[in-house]
DNA sequence: CATATAAAGGATAAAAATATCTTTTATATC
DNA sequence: GATATAAAAGATATTTTTATCCTTTATATG
């Protein structure tokens, strides 16, 4: 499973490709309310997003956090790589140590595919993309 | 992705599987040794299984765990349930609070089937079958 | 019954993840 | 330039997970 960190930089991040561009930011505290997670730690987060060129900031009076258009062209396993690295996609889904598809696992057959899929699926498609179906009510960032 | 706690668990049930039976136990500080898993953790993990039915265990000389023919018809979900519960198969993969079926984030129609799938092999098939293709060297429960 | 063995149970310790707080740096505006 | 604002950076606190240790209970064997 990925990390909480993982999944609040996945929403705070779909959240500014709604929300922002270069002429309207935010700021961490704002979002963070917005979408229910704690303060500090969103802002902890949005640093190492920032430093990885995932999001821009602006510090200062009107400053704040953004999306460019270079950056809404990333991708959702960017942002998982950025905070938990992709070890989940890459190890043995029930630990054995030494699986692979030479040397499979009783279920590697069923879990490896599907999460090389979905590793695909998150790598393929842009940030955009996966805003513009959240945005049109398909999904909830929000809580409020 | 799993916890540490459950996968051990996993690795420990199937070498359980393929060694023991009523006849034949083993202590868990042998079977840590083997496996390579810290032996004090994975005594407590043992009560748990052993607690739940998925193991037998027997105290005092010539004592230890082992697996009944009953057991052995348990499935590995159990075993995951018992550790983990099973949090990981019914929540958003990416986190978002109010994703389902009926209200889907972006990468739904990826995740979901696929964790589907996978829970239901995992339902599905026993540990007897898990144990049976790993011992047969298809798989490394065993890093020695 | 005494002794030794091994799991069960309870208490504690260490490490990692999560969360918070404080100080510093950059920048917009007066 | 002085002031206010907001991110960056660093230090600290809390919680959870992982790991260890110690005491108690059950049982096989002499």
């Amino acid at each position: 499973m990925l990390s909480n960190q993982s999944k609040y930089a996945i929403r705070a991040v779909l959240y500014l490709a709604i929300k922002t561009n270069h002429k309207n930011k935010l700021g961490s505290k704002t979002i963070a309310e917005l979408i229910d997670i704690p303060a500090p730690f969103l802002a902890k987060i949005f640093q190492k997003l920032s430093k990885a060129n995932i999001i821009s900031s602006v510090k200062g009076p009107n400053g704040g956090f953004f999306m460019t258009k270079k950056e809404l062209s990333n991708n959702l396993l960017n942002i998982i790589d950025c905070i938990d690295g992709l070890e989940f996609f890459k190890t043995c889904f029930v630990g054995l140590p030494k699986c692979s598809d030479e040397n499979p696992c009783a279920i590697h057959h069923i879990a490896a595919p599907w999460r090389d899929k979905l590793m695909q699926e998150l790598q393929d498609r842009t940030i955009a993309e996966f805003a513009e179906e959240t945005k049109d009510g398909k999904s909830f960032i929000f809580l409020k």
